[in-house]
DNA sequence: AAGATACTGTTACCGCAAGTAACACGCAGG
DNA sequence: CCTGCGTGTTACTTGCGGTAACAGTATCTT
């Protein structure tokens, strides 16, 4: 095997891998999540089979489009993670972080986490039902692996921090998802709210008058 | 408009339309989501056309369906959060609730969450996707209304209250999906580690040695 | 230099599922 | 008896994912 000569056409290769996976990102931003393959390889320039040998499938695609958004999203919220800073304001840092990703692109996120929503009764869309959970799972792994590093839960820490991080993160997930939508308040309310709950607001509250509590 | 001969009338096409709800279910709970159209019809002994006569499209066929599953684990949910008995008590027996009914009957709920997820390399699924938000934001905005009703909140008591029904779903939604996948754990321990985390253990877990803390 | 090799690209097709038009039976009421 | 109307059918169109089979072109081998 002649390495050297391999690189320069796996370079090559890898450049068009590239170029197909942002006319993709174009297509499915511009058309939604249910972009067909068609449209895509036309955007691109060049036609159906191509897209078929650099993914292999549809799903192929998707997982290669998904993984970019997915490992930058976790790139950020890495950060936030391990920042200098205390409890409290790294779990408020995270959650705005990950908010104000998917408020500043939300076709990104709805590609990511809602597939065939946008367009009329074709549901001829992608099926990111397939794929949105590693996101979540993903999300829900590293935190929870950050929570067990640094915390003292006791006993069966590991599986608390697993079940907690896969938790938070699907309170995340779904109250972004609803404020999306709705968006009943500013961001910064929203993360306020979130961290209260998860600082035991909620079993602090106290009842409300004539009714035995909550 | 002669009523009493509408309601006969009705009441056949109503039969009718139970019937091939019912005989949906059964395919999809046989077929997995990818269930199609043909293959319902047949399921029931009739054709295609018979179908998008009663529900208009295939989406439709699914919201019909999903709202029996939904509105029947809703009733669940609501009588275990209306139970008498204290907050903790109500909100385990709540979380309890919900995940006996996605463990009693895992198809169903992969078919309301996940849509094209069994089967091979195909895609042709439902694309519950559309779908499996309004179960989630219905949960949320049931569970929003009982908090607002019954905790002493102060004041936007129900902003806070909704950001905090959608979140606690997502948690609950999010960590039994997971739970699911894995069985990590027996049912009772997810429901106490995730009760737990909503009275604020996260909060007043110590520093592990040697870190910040997170 | 000449042929084998491998990569990139094409056209034309298959299979299959959603959805629809057009036609055929059964049963009320004038 | 004929006219509606609701129920059912067959047979079709459209559009998608996915795949053969073939054509041009540069590179490596002998």
């Amino acid at each position: 095997m002649d390495t050297t000569q391999r690189t320069d056409q796996q370079r090559s290769a890898d450049r068009r891998r590239r170029e197909l996976l942002e006319a993709a990102d174009r297509v499915v931003l511009r058309d939604g999540p249910q972009a067909s393959m068609n449209a895509i390889a036309a955007e691109a320039g060049i036609t159906k089979p191509i897209l078929y040998r650099h993914f292999g499938d549809k799903g192929g695609l998707y997982a290669a489009l998904a993984k970019r958004h997915t490992d930058a999203l976790l790139d950020s919220l890495r950060a936030a993670l391990d920042a200098p800073a205390d409890r409290r304001e790294r779990v408020e840092s995270t959650l705005d972080t990950y908010l104000a990703a998917i408020e500043a692109r939300p076709q990104v996120y709805r590609f990511l986490m809602h597939p065939a929503e946008g367009g009329q009764g074709g549901d001829q869309g992608f099926d990111v039902g397939k794929h949105s959970a590693p996101l979540l799972r993903r999300m829900g792994e590293e935190l929870a692996q950050v929570i067990e590093e640094r915390l003292d839960l006791g006993p069966n820490s590991q599986q608390l921090a697993r079940v907690w991080g896969h938790g938070i993160v699907g309170m995340m997930h779904a109250a972004g998802d609803w404020w999306l939508g709705e968006r009943p308040c500013s961001r910064a309310e929203l993360v306020r709210s979130l961290a209260d709950l998860l600082w035991g607001r909620l079993a602090a509250a106290g009842d409300r008058i004539g009714g035995p509590g909550f």
